[in-house]
DNA sequence: CATCAGATG
DNA sequence: TACTCATCTGATG
DNA sequence: ACGCAAAAC
DNA sequence: TACTGTTTTGCGT
C-alpha cells in the first residue's frame, strides 16, 4: 500500500520501498485495517473513473473536450502575469525553533512530537524517513537515533508574529496560511523600490552556541567588526560579527532581503518561491529548501515548461487521493493534466475540473471567500479506545470547557451550529451535528447539545472524542476590527504578545525592544538577539505543560498523546486586522 | 487474507468473515507481514498451476489422463473392504482434561496456552472463533470472557496412557498418533467377539462436582443403586449411582464399548470414525464429534458417495497450502478431485498425484516404513527476537542441555545429523546442519557442533532456536524392546508412571490400582475413579512449573511463552514396545 | 547432504 | 503481554 | 442542515 | 508506548 509518502522537502533520494515496509511492519493491525478501507474506497473510485473513460460516448467525448477548451480559453484570458508573489515558507518549522533554542539538537536527527505523532522532523531526520504525520514509534523504526522533542504552540506562535511583522513591511495584506507560511504579494512594493537597502548583519561565534546564525567555519573572520559579551543563558562568552550587507530592488533581491530579516531576528532560515501567483510560489517555494528561494518567470511558456514535469502531488490540493485517481488517467505531472484534460468531465465535478484545469494551465484558483474571519472553531482530543459512557463524557465534558475557553479568546460570541465528532476505535470518524434554533454560546449550551448528540451514539467503542462550533457569531464588527480588543488581551499578556502596536513603527530606523522596551540599532534587525533572548526567558518561563487530557475519572481513558496548541496561556485571538488568514488557495474535485 | 480456518469440529456456522477481521485487526504487523509474504508464495503457485493447465498441449493432456487412469486401475485393485478400521479421537483433548480437573472450567469457555498460543480450546470457546493455533490474546479479543489455562503435558501423557491401554485390548498393535488419537484395527476382534459384554457404569452425583461422569439432571434416579462417599479431593459428599450397560458384537457396539470404557476410566469423552481404512476413519471421527462415532460402510459407492461433497481440507495431509492449490483447480471437494484427476500430472509430483488420486477413491495412503521408531529429536524455544549473540549462545546453551536429556530419556545414544533452526524476526524459517564424520552423542558435541552453524548466522536478529538430532542411533535393539530400561525410569517416577506392568493383566476381570495395588471391581473400569483420583493427587502434586526458558543472562531475551511438553520430570521415553506410535498415514504433494 | 515448505496434533 | 513445539514427509539442488 | 471525504500545516 | 489537532472546502442528500 502507499503507507509512505516523499512529497516533503528534503525527502529526495530515499529508499521509498524499505521505508514503507518498515512502516507496514510496525503498523498496528488495526490500523493496518483502516488504511486498507481507505485504499479499498481509493480503488473502487479509480474503477469508476476508468469505467467512465471506458464507456463514454464519442459525443460525450467530443463534448467534454469543447467544454474544456472553452474554460480554458476564459481561463487563459484572466492569466495575470504582472504580479511578484510570494510565499515563504519557514524550513522545518517547529523543529527549527527547538534546534535554535537548543544547540545539541542542531546535530542529530530529531523530529517534534510524541511516540505517538510527529509534528514536524528536521532534515536530518527525514533522510531516514522520518516526516511530519508519522507516529514516532514508527520514526523510531526508521531511525532508532532519532530524538523526539515535545513542541512548543505557543512558542511557535510568538516567533511567528515576529517574523509576519517583517512580511507586513512588504505587503500591508500579508497572508499568513499558518504559522510557518506566509502569501506576500510584493508587485507593490517591488514598483515603488528604487534604492538598494543595506544592513547590518549580525553574525554570532564563540563558545556560546545559543545565537544563530553562526559565523561558517570556513569564512575569513579577519576584517570583521566584533563584539564580545558573556551569555545570558550559558554564561559562556560570545563574539558577535558584524558587516554590511545590501540588496537591491529586484524581486529576488527583495525576497533575500525577506529572508535575511527573518533569519536575523529569529535565527531561522526560511525559503521562498516568487511567482505570478500563489499557487505557483507555493510551489516554487519547495524549490529550494531548505534556506533557499525560486523564482518563477512571469511568462507563460515559462510557466508551462516549469509545471510540464512537476509531479502533480507538489500541487496544492492534489493530496494521496487526487492523485490516485489522477494517476489513474496516466496523470502523473501537470503535464499530463494538460494533456489529458479532455477526459476530466468526464469523472469529476465542474468545481474540480476547473480546479484542475487552472492548475495545469498554472493559474491561482478560483478566489474565494474573502471574509477574512474564521469559520469554525474546535477542539478534539485522543483517548484509549473505550465506550464506557462515563468517561467518553468526561473527556467530553473537558473538551466542551476548552473550547468554551478558545470562544472566548477567539473573540466569538457564539454559533449556530454544533457539531460532535466521533473518531472509533477503527478509526472511522462519524460527526453529528444539531443547528439549535437559538445561538450556541454558554459552555451550558455547548456541553448540553453535543452531549445530546453523544447520547445517541451510546456503546460505539470511541478513540476520539471532538466538539465544534460553526457558523459563527462574533463581537461587534467594530470591535473585531480595532484595536480595542486587542488591549484588552494584551493586559494578561508579557509585552511582546502585543506586537501589533509596532506597526506604526515599522519602517523606523530605530526602535525599542518590545519586551524590555530598550532602544537598539537597525529597524526589527536590531533588537535581533535582544528580542529572542527575552522571548527565551519568557516561554522558558511559561512552560506550556503540554496539554493532555487530565482524565483522572475512572481507570481506563488514560494517555492522549500530541501536544496542541496551547491551554494555560491566552494568545490565540485571530490574527487580527493586520495580518489577516488566508482561508482558501486549493480548489479539487 | 485467509487468516482464520474453521475446518475443526465445533467450528461450523461461525461468522468467519467477522472472526477474520478481528484476527487480522489484532495480528501483530511483523506477523502480518510474514502472513503476506506466505500468502504471495501461494499465489504464485496458483498462478504456475493454472499457467501449466492452460499451457498443455493435447497430447500433454492425453497423457496425463492415461496416465492417472492406468494409476487409478492399479490403485483400485488394491482396494481393501475387509478391514474395520477404527480412529479414536479425545475430544478437545488437553481442554477436557483440565475441565474434568477444575469443574469451574466445565462452563465457561476456556483454552490450554497462554496469551501467546492456545493448544485447544473447549467447545465452548470454539463457538467464538478460539481454537488451536491461535494466540491467546488474539482469542481474547474474539472472547473477552476466555479463560486460559496453562498445560500440563505430563498430566495428558499419564491420562494418554491409561486409555490406550483399554485400546490394546481390542487390538494389540494399536498406533498412537498423538496422545489422544488412536488407530486401531478391529478387524480380528471384531471376527473373534461372539458375545455381548456387560459392564457396570460408573456415574456420579451429589454436591461433590469432581468426578465425571455425572448422571443427567433430568435422568430418572430412581431405580439406580448408588453408594455415598465423601470427596477426598473437595470433602463433599458424592453419591456413585451404578447401573449395567450391555455392548453387542458388531464393529459399531465395540467402539461405543472402547469409548464408553475411555469415559468411565478417565471421565473424557472421545469420538471415533469406523471405516474400511485409517484415512476414511479419521476422517469419521471429526464427523460426529464431540462424544460421537460415525460408521463408513464398507462399501465402495457409500464411501465415494461420502466424499463426494466432502471438503478437501478435511483429508489429512491437505492443509492450508494444498487446499489454495486444488481450489486454484476448481477442486473443493474430494468429489470434485476425482474429476480433476486427469490435470494431476500436469501440476502434481509423481507422489503427489497419487496421493490425491487415492484420496479421491477413498483408499488410504501409500504404507511408508513400518519402522516405529522415531526419526529425529530436538528441542526449540521462542524468545524475545535478539541478535545479540551472547544472549543467542545462553539460549543456545539450554537448548542442547535439554536435548540431551530428552535424548537420554528416549534411549537414543546419538545421531548422525545436527540441525540448527532459527527463525528470524520476520518469523523466516531457517535450518543449518552438519553430518560429521562420527556419531553426535555428547552434550559436548552437541554444543559443539551446533554452535558451529549459529556462528554462521552472526548478526541477524532471531527469534527462535533449535537442536534436532537426526539419523539417529538407538540403544540396542534387544534392549529398546525390553521392560530393563524401563524399569531403570520407574524408579524415579512415581508408582503409576510405570502403567506398562499391567500388560499382562489386561484381559482380567479385576485387577488391582496400580498406583495403591488396591483391587476394585471389573476390568479396567473398576479402578475407574480410583486411579483417576490416585491420578489427580499426583499430577496436582507434581505441579509441572511451565517450561520457560529462565534467562536471566542481560536484559532483553525475557519471556519464552508457551508449555513444552516436560522439564522437571522424566516420563517420555519412547511409548515402547506394545503401544507403537504411527509415522504415517499421510502422504500428499 | 542440506535446505525449505507443508502438514499434523 | 505479544503468533508454539515436536515430528514427519517430500521436493529440490 | 447534515454527514462525509479530502486537504493543508 | 501505541497513527494528532485545527480549519477549510466541496460533494451528495
Ligand atoms: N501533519 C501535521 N500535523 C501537525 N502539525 C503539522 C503537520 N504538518 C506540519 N505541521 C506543523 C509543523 C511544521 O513545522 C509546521 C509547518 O509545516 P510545513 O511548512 O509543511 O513543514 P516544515 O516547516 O516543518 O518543513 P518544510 O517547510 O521545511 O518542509 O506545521
Ligand atoms: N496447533 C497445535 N499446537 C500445539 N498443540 C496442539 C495443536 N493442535 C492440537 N494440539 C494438542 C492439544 C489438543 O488437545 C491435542 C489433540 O489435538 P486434536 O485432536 O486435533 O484436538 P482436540 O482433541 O483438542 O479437539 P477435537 O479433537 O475435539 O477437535 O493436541
Ligand atoms: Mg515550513
Ligand atoms: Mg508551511
Ligand atoms: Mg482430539
Ligand atoms: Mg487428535
Amino acid at each position: 500500500m502507499l503507507t509512505f509518502n516523499d512529497n516533503k522537502a528534503g525527502m529526495g533520494g530515499l529508499d521509498k520501498e524499505k521505508i514503507t515496509k518498515v512502516i507496514e511492519e510496525n503498523t498496528s493491525a488495526s490500523y493496518s485495517s483502516f488504511s486498507k478501507k481507505q485504499q479499498s474506497r481509493i480503488d473502487e473510485k479509480v474503477a469508476e473513473i476508468k469505467n467512465r473513460i471506458e464507456k463514454a460516448t464519442r459525443e460525450e467525448k467530443q463534448k467534454a473536450e469543447n467544454s474544456m477548451k472553452n474554460l480554458e480559453i476564459k481561463l487563459e484570458a484572466s492569466r495575470d502575469l504582472s504580479r511578484d508573489c510570494v510565499c515563504i515558507d519557514m524550513d522545518a518549522y517547529f523543529a527549527a525553533v527547538e534546534m535554535r533554542d537548543d544547540p545539541k539538537l542542531r546535530t542529530i536527527p530529531m523530529a517534534v512530537g510524541s511516540s505517538a505523532m510527529l509534528s514536524t522532523s528536521n532534515y536530518l531526520a527525514r533522510r531516514f524517513g522520518v516526516r511530519a504525520g508519522m507516529p514516532g514509534f514508527i520514526s523510531k523504526k526508521l531511525c532508532p537515533e532519532l530524538t523526539l522533542v515535545p513542541g512548543n504552540y505557543p512558542k511557535y506562535t510568538k516567533v511567528s508574529r515576529q517574523f509576519s511583522e517583517i512580511f507586513m513591511e512588504y505587503d500591508g495584506d500579508v497572508g499568513m496560511m499558518s504559522l510557518d507560511e506566509a502569501y506576500i504579494d510584493l508587485t507593490e512594493y517591488v514598483a515603488n523600490r528604487t534604492e538598494k537597502r543595506i544592513f547590518t548583519r549580525h553574525r554570532y561565534g564563540g563558545d556560546c552556541p545559543c545565537w544563530l546564525p553562526r559565523v561558517p567555519e570556513d569564512e575569513d573572520i579577519e576584517n570583521l567588526q566584533f563584539e564580545d559579551s558573556e551569555c545570558t543563558k550559558c554564561s559562556k562568552n560570545r563574539r558577535a560579527y558584524f558587516d554590511d550587507v545590501e540588496f537591491g530592488v529586484g524581486r529576488e533581491e527583495v525576497v533575500r532581503e525577506m529572508r535575511f530579516r527573518v533569519e536575523q531576528l529569529t535565527g531561522l532560515t526560511c525559503s521562498a518561491g516568487i511567482a505570478a501567483n500563489f499557487m505557483l510560489a507555493k510551489i516554487c517555494s519547495d524549490f529550494n529548501k531548505p534556506n533557499g528561494q525560486f523564482v518563477l518567470e512571469n511568462d507563460r511558456n515559462v510557466i508551462l515548461e516549469f509545471l510540464e514535469k512537476l509531479p502533480i502531488r507538489k500541487v496544492g490540493g492534489i493530496g494521496r487521493v487526487s492523485e490516485a485517481h489522477l494517476q489513474s488517467m496516466d496523470i502523473r505531472t501537470v503535464g499530463d493534466m494538460l494533456l489529458q484534460k479532455a477526459l476530466f468531465p468526464l469523472c469529476f465535478s465542474p468545481l474540480a475540473q476547473e480546479s484542475f484545469l487552472r492548475t495545469a494551465l498554472g493559474l491561482p484558483g478560483r478566489p474565494s471567500s474573502s471574509d477574512p474571519r474564521r469559520k469554525s472553531i474546535s477542539v478534539e482530543r485522543t483517548f484509549s479506545p473505550t465506550s464506557d459512557f462515563q468517561m467518553l463524557c468526561d473527556v467530553h465534558l473537558e473538551i466542551c470547557q476548552m473550547l468554551e475557553e478558545d470562544i472566548r479568546k477567539a473573540g466569538v460570541i457564539g454559533g449556530k451550529t454544533i457539531t460532535l465528532k466521533l473518531k472509533l476505535s477503527s478509526f472511522d470518524v462519524l460527526t453529528r451535528s444539531l443547528t439549535p434554533s437559538d445561538t450556541v454560546s454558554s459552555l451550558e449550551d455547548i456541553q448540553k447539545y453535543s452531549l445530546e448528540l453523544l447520547e445517541k451514539e451510546k456503546g460505539k467503542e470511541i478513540r476520539l472524542l471532538g466538539v465544534r462550533l460553526s457558523q459563527l457569531v462574533f463581537e461587534e464588527e467594530k470591535k473585531s476590527k480595532t484595536i480595542t480588543d486587542f488591549w484588552n488581551d494584551a493586559k494578561q499578556q508579557k509585552p511582546l504578545s502585543s506586537p501589533e502596536d509596532a506597526d506604526e513603527i515599522i519602517m523606523m530606523d530605530t526602535r525599542p525592544c518590545p519586551i524590555c522596551g530598550a532602544d537598539v540599532e537597525n529597524q526589527l534587525e536590531i533588537l535581533n538577539r535582544h528580542v529572542d533572548e527575552c522571548i527565551q526567558k519568557m516561554t522558558d518561563e511559561e512552560s506550556p505543560e503540554l496539554i493532555c487530557i487530565s482524565v483522572e475519572t475512572k481507570k481506563k481513558v488514560e494517555k492522549p498523546v500530541v501536544f496542541s496548541k496551547k491551554r494555560k496561556i491566552q494568545e490565540k485571538k485571530p490574527a487580527a486586522k493586520k495580518v489577516a488568514t488566508i482561508d482558501s488557495f486549493w480548489k479539487k474535485e
